[in-house]
RNA sequence: GGGGACAUAGCUCAGCCGGUCAGAGCAGCUGACUUUUAAUCAGCGGGUCGGGGGUUCGACUCCCCCUGUCCCCA
């Protein structure tokens, strides 16, 4: 974070000028909103510029550096091994060149100094003494070095008497001077805000915040193997776009200067993929970046990953099965089990089972088995809205709200919050789904299924609608729920349309949500931890 | 949009019933020490307590507004 010391972070020729116009201190564009500065923006600002005594003291480290000799900053070093693999080498191994950023010295005389050396791997003890290294560069370390700074060694392997493999220094260098003092050694970055804003400092410091990440990659490969070991083939569709369909969401907006018309970012990548089986393919999945204008919570997030993938010939039920190996497989070889543990919103202890079938409810009957509410018997929305004023599930104006928006957000308020062990919810009404296929057997509900893991919805998925017609109405449907105020619902893309009529084979599509489902697997509550830079307001 | 909470040294945190309360550890600087590993020991610097306003003899502490963040609700 910035510098509280805000005096001592100016120069003195600057001291003075504090105060006027309130004390807002003009600060260039980029560092914020406005055109002056207050309270840690302002803090943050000066100490992006003017003089600290850690930072002073480190560049004079610098400075001596360069006045022996020494470029701080060289363009390169030969590494032989990383910690990992040094600290497998038998004692006496010569020629064992390291490198990685210092993060404790124990300087325990002129004579003996211990760094911890930092690399992609882990953690190595360095040992600098009299007698290996030179003086001169002894000397240099001692007055030069900082935690922090980017160092190669190249020495010996031997064992201390406390057992710690250690790199004794023949031969030592400065990779890259650091200017900025680590966040404390022990602790690391604590505060939930300057993880999200600097996660390189968090992850720096925390090797729990690197495993997250390490898992989550993990978890990607593990997802793109398995589908590639399926005859799946990846592809990359258009987030720049002129309407914004494929999901039921607000989308953000803005504008194409060459064409000069408005275009949107994706909510969805899901009927590009679905051109592609009309044009020939036949398995096919993106990991597609999506944005959509809501609200923020733990839960949601407007820049998030999702991956969708659609399999022509299968049914949405022959993609429960896959869903299950696939995400069964995924877990175990992230977690090395099939077992989670986590804690709720009250601190409890939930262990997320993945083993065994998952079970597959209909949505209409978790309704009326918390709310003896039968959805389905009744479609007319008034008596669906007297319901649900009647039991304070809505304080917003009602009147505007569709009958299968009522029943998605009955269903969210009484039922997925009690949804925890992995559960597939079929039975979706129609009104919900407005590209699914329509069920056989039962034409008020579709060929759809949700995964629900720890109340959140981490899959969903159906038969898709391939019949351009009832494709055409349900857009109608859906354009007159939009005239009527629902700002959510989908615009008809008459392009899709027309692509629908050269004909699709039955498929089943499904899209996962890959933030949340990191956040799950690593124990988190909120998806800006499974995000590297989640998005923030500048200071 | 509504409610609750947080913001003190570069980092991690104490303190506040308003009156030597500007504190500790780490980090930094100086010195000692050739087997430490949160090294140790001795000493020294560093903060107008997020910003602004108010109450008061006196505000880090109480009140209001603003900024940023979190959580809950809509």
């Amino acid at each position: 974070m910035g510098a509280r010391n805000r005096d001592a972070a100016m120069c003195a020729g600057c001291r003075r000028s504090r105060g006027r116009n309130g004390g807002a201190v003009p600060v260039p564009p980029r560092f914020g909103r406005t055109e002056t500065a207050t309270g840690p923006r302002l803090r943050r600002y000066l100490f992006g510029i003017m003089a600290e005594d850690q930072i002073e003291a480190r560049r004079a480290k610098r400075d001596l550096l360069r006045a022996s000799g020494v470029n701080p900053y060289p363009d390169r070093w030969h590494r032989t091994h990383t910690s990992e693999e040094a600290r497998a080498l038998p004692d006496e191994t010569r020629e064992v060149s390291l490198c990685g950023r210092v993060m404790a010295r124990r300087e325990i005389s002129r004579k003996l100094t211990f760094l911890t050396l930092q690399d992609r791997a882990g953690r190595i003890q360095v040992s600098f003494r009299a007698g290996s290294l030179p003086d001169a560069d002894l000397d240099l370390m001692r007055k030069a070095l900082d935690t922090g700074d980017f160092l190669g060694v190249r020495g010996a392997m031997w064992t201390t008497r406390t057992g710690e493999r250690t790199l004794d220094a023949l031969e030592v260098r400065i990779l890259s001077k650091g200017l900025r003092p680590l966040p404390e050694k022990w602790s690391g970055v604590t505060d939930r805000e300057t993880c999200w804003r600097q996660r390189y400092l968090d992850l720096l410091t925390n090797d729990e915040t690197r495993a997250r990440f390490r898992m989550r990659t993990a978890l990607i490969r593990a997802i793109r193997e398995h589908l590639d070991a399926h005859g799946f083939e990846e592809v990359d569709t258009p987030v720049l776009q002129t309407k914004a369909s494929g999901a039921l969401a607000r989308p953000f907006l803005s504008h194409h200067n060459a064409l000069d018309m408005p275009v949107t970012l994706r909510i969805a990548p899901e009927t590009w993929l679905k051109r592609l089986l009309v044009g020939g393919y036949e398995r096919v999945y993106e990991f597609a970046r999506c944005f959509r204008n809501e609200g923020m919570d733990p839960s949601h997030l407007q820049d998030f990953t999702m991956l969708e993938y659609y399999a022509a010939w299968w049914s949405y039920e022959e993609n429960m099965d896959f869903t299950e190996a696939l995400v069964k497989r995924a877990v175990e070889k992230v977690t090395g089990g099939l077992a989670v543990t986590r804690r709720d919103a009250a601190g409890n202890e939930v262990v997320l089972d993945f083993s065994g079938a998952w079970p597959r409810r209909r949505i209409t009957d978790l309704i009326r088995e918390r709310t003896g509410l039968d959805v389905l018997r009744d479609r007319d929305p008034e008596s669906l809205r007297a319901w649900v004023r009647a039991n304070g599930l809505w304080e917003d104006d009602l009147a505007k709200v569709s009958w299968g928006s009522l029943v998605d957000h009955v269903y969210k308020k009484t039922v997925r919050p009690h949804l925890v062990q992995p559960v597939f919810i079929v039975g979706h009404p129609i009104e919900l789904s407005p590209l699914a296929r329509r069920n056989d057997a039962d034409p008020t509900i579709t060929d759809r299924f949700q995964l629900v893991v720890n109340t959140w919805e981490v899959v969903n998925a159906y038969s898709e609608l391939v019949d351009p017609e009832d494709q055409r109405r349900r857009f109608e449907e859906q354009a007159a729920a939009r005239a009527g105020g629902d700002d959510e619902a989908m615009p008809t893309e008459e392009d899709y349309l027309l692509c629908m009529e050269y004909g699709m084979p039955p498929t089943s599509g499904w899209g996962m949500g890959i933030d949340r489902m990191v956040t799950l697997l690593s124990g988190q509550d909120n998806l800006r931890d499974s995000v590297l830079f989640p998005l923030m307001r500048p200071e």
